[in-house]
DNA sequence: GTTACACTCTATAGTAACTATAGAGTCAAG
DNA sequence: CTTGACTCTATAGTTACTATAGAGTGTAAC
């Protein structure tokens, strides 16, 4: 198949099947004699791999380190335990620093009622850096 | 002050002083004879408050079109609260995806105990687009 | 006066993971 | 033989910066 098929099946762009091919984490295909990529059944399933991945939100040298251990099957898997692990940590400070960052959002939120003029937005009065707009001014 | 004066205290890098200024954030100041930027008190309060949005994550666009509202004192606040709502449900969505990625991961993670080989790892072949492979294997 | 240095200037490239575009070529059907 | 759908490469754009090169400025010491 052409990549204009693979896309379709795969779920991912053309262009981001030859970005991926730029980046090495699927091998280049053979062509056709007028320079069109072909690929088989396994090119889609080494991109249902990445698909996976990617919905997991690993990055893609993430991605190409897990490939790299899939080509020495023996290798103790660690690596890969310590990989998603780390991931694990990150996505967990990410959540929390959104979630601090919602209730500052809220708290901001409720600084104004909807009725006023911008000079007298509560939401501005508290980005601005003088300190005597804060929440005491509501 | 100069440049370097201003960016450490406001807390900003002198490229991102530099950077604001060519998009628009902070207007150009003065130059000296040599060249070189002048800045004054407002220019560090312009910098703060641009520094308040952005540990809210607003978008410098999004902080752009605030400074604008700034500049038309008069106008109803309407605007500037539909901004920060609007801010507070892509924050909400991006928790509840980061959330369930957590959740995917830490299933994922049990899949595999520590002491497998690449081939055996429970995490790969989980990743991998085998249907077969898929929890009953574990 | 000159030299060392700390600072500043502009312009450019890099970051992550793509997306979008231009301009050219391929291929099958009508 | 031309139309249209597809593909090719190369390049630029996205976000909010950071990093670098190479040049110029300003000042303090010698």
């Amino acid at each position: 198949m052409k990549i204009g098929e693979l896309a379709k099946l795969s779920g991912c762009s053309i262009q981001t099947i030859r970005y991926y091919e730029k980046e090495g984490l699927i091998s280049a295909p053979e062509r056709t004699e007028g320079n069109f990529r072909v690929y088989n059944a396994v090119a889609l399933e080494k991109l249902a791999f990445i698909k996976n991945c990617r919905a997991l939100d690993l990055t893609l040298s993430e991605i190409k380190r897990l490939i790299s251990l899939q080509h020495s099957p023996s290798t103790p898997c660690e690596a890969v335990n310590e990989m998603i692990d780390m991931h694990l940590l990150v996505v967990e400070s990410r959540i929390e620093d959104l979630q601090n960052l919602h209730g500052d959002l809220r708290k901001l939120r409720l600084k104004c009622g909807n009725a006023r003029s911008v000079d007298q937005c509560g939401i501005l009065g508290e980005l601005s850096p003088r300190p005597q707009r804060s929440s005491t001014r509501i």
